[in-house]
DNA sequence: TGACATCTACGAAGCTCATCGTACACAATC
DNA sequence: GATTGTGTACGATGAGCTTCGTAGATGTCA
C-alpha cells in the first residue's frame, strides 16, 4: 500500500461514476458503467478499494453504499504531483510546456489558464 | 502492446538514462543507476524495451549498445497526452490548475509558464 | 591452452491488477 | 416453506511488470 491516493484506471473509472453520482451501490456503479456482466467485477473493485481507503462503505444496511474518499480535485492534485516528481523532475513548467505542446489547449483553454496564472502569482505576492 | 511510447516506471528509469547519456551498453546503463546488482534486471529490461520498440539495439557487436527510440520530449508528450485523456477529460486547462495547485511551480516558473503561453498564442495566430 | 572475465539469453518467481464464476446469506412472494 | 431475486464474500485465473539466478557463448591474458 505505497500511496492511497493515487487510483489505478479501473479505480478511477469507479471513481469517476462515484464523484458524479455521489453515494451508490454497486448495482448503481454497474449500470452507469456501461460494460456487460461487470457487476462482481465492480463489487469486487469496491471491496479492494474499501480496503485501499479509497472509498468508504455504509454497510449498516444490507445493500452497502459506496462514497469516494477523496474528492475529484484533491485526486487529480495527487495524480499531478506524482507525475510531477516521477517524470518532469518537480518542474511544473515542463509538464504545463509538454501539455501545450501535445496542442489539447483550444484557444479558449490558453485564456483559462491565463486567468489562473494570474490568480496564482496574485497569491504568491 | 497498447502503446509503444507509454512507459512503464522501471521503463522510465532507464531511459531517464538513455537520454542523458546518448547510445549505451547495457553496464553503463546499470552503473548510472545506483542500484546494487541489478546488471541482469537491466539487461531484461532492455531486451524487453527492445521488443516493445522503447528502445534500438545495435547489435552488430558483442557488446550491445542501447539508444532511446523516441525522445525525451516525445514521450513526455505522448504521457501528458495520455494523461489528459485518461483522466482530466482532455482539458489541458484542468491538468494546468492541478499543477498550480499541487503548489509544485516556482514563481520563477510562472514567469517562464506565462512566457510558454506568449509563444503558443502566437503559434496559434 | 586453461583460467577467468564479460556478455547475452532465458526461465522462474513474486507481485499487482482486473475479471469473473461460484457459493452462500437474506428477503420477498406465492 | 419452497422458489426466486438480490446482495456480499471469496477464490481462481490470466495478464503484465519487475527481479534475479543460472546457463552458455565469447573474449582476454598469462
Amino acid at each position: 500500500m505505497k500511496d492511497p491516493r493515487k487510483p489505478t484506471d479501473a479505480e478511477l473509472a469507479i471513481l469517476r461514476v462515484l464523484w458524479a453520482r455521489g453515494p451508490s451501490t454497486v448495482r448503481e456503479v454497474a449500470e452507469d458503467m456501461d460494460r456487460e456482466g461487470a457487476y462482481t467485477t465492480v463489487l469486487k473493485m469496491l471491496q479492494i478499494m474499501t480496503e485501499k481507503r479509497l472509498v468508504r462503505r455504509d454497510d449498516s444496511a444490507r445493500t452497502h453504499v459506496y462514497e469516494a474518499a477523496f474528492s475529484e480535485g484533491q485526486t487529480h492534485k495527487q495524480i499531478v504531483t506524482d507525475l510531477l516528481d516521477r517524470v518532469f523532475d518537480g518542474s511544473a513548467a515542463k509538464l504545463v510546456l509538454q501539455a501545450l505542446a501535445a496542442g489539447k489547449a483550444s484557444p479558449e483553454e490558453v485564456v483559462e489558464i491565463r486567468a489562473l496564472l494570474d490568480k496564482h502569482r496574485g497569491g504568491r505576492r
